[in-house]
DNA sequence: ACGCTGATTGTTCAT
DNA sequence: ATGAACAATCAGCGT
């Protein structure tokens, strides 16, 4: 194991609470689970017909955990694609913002 | 140097 | 259009 997150992920079943402050905010790149809901979605509701998106949900994630390793891998592998494509807007993010700088400092 | 938090991402479903 | 469980993330900031 890399590293232990000794931590329970901030600990806030808040919800979908954003609206950054930043000009560009340069949203990071998407998740494993965003490209692996991407392709079970359909392969779920297939074999859940009549699931109302409550048990799909729960067991999207289920099935999500329920993939091997490797499984999850090629997700993994486009949320790593995926943050880099982040990567891309985050540069031009801090890129701009030095520019403002500059442009503030005019 | 170190760790935490917050912001974000997409699905489905209903309203 | 948005919110909410489901999971990952991970970059920037503060101490």
């Amino acid at each position: 194991m890399p590293k232990a997150a000794a931590k329970s992920r901030s600990g806030k079943a808040e919800k979908t609470r954003r609206q950054k402050k930043d000009p560009n905010a340069p949203k990071r790149g998407l998740s494993a689970y965003m490209f692996f809901a991407n392709e079970q979605r359909d392969n779920v509701r297939e074999e859940n017909p009549g699931v109302s998106f409550g048990q799909v949900g729960k067991i999207l994630g289920e099935r999500w955990k329920a993939l091997s390793d490797k499984q999850r891998a090629p997700y993994e592998a486009k949320a790593a694609a995926d943050k880099k494509r982040y990567e891309d807007e985050k540069q031009a993010y801090n890129q701009a913002q030095a520019d403002a700088e500059e442009e503030e400092s005019s």
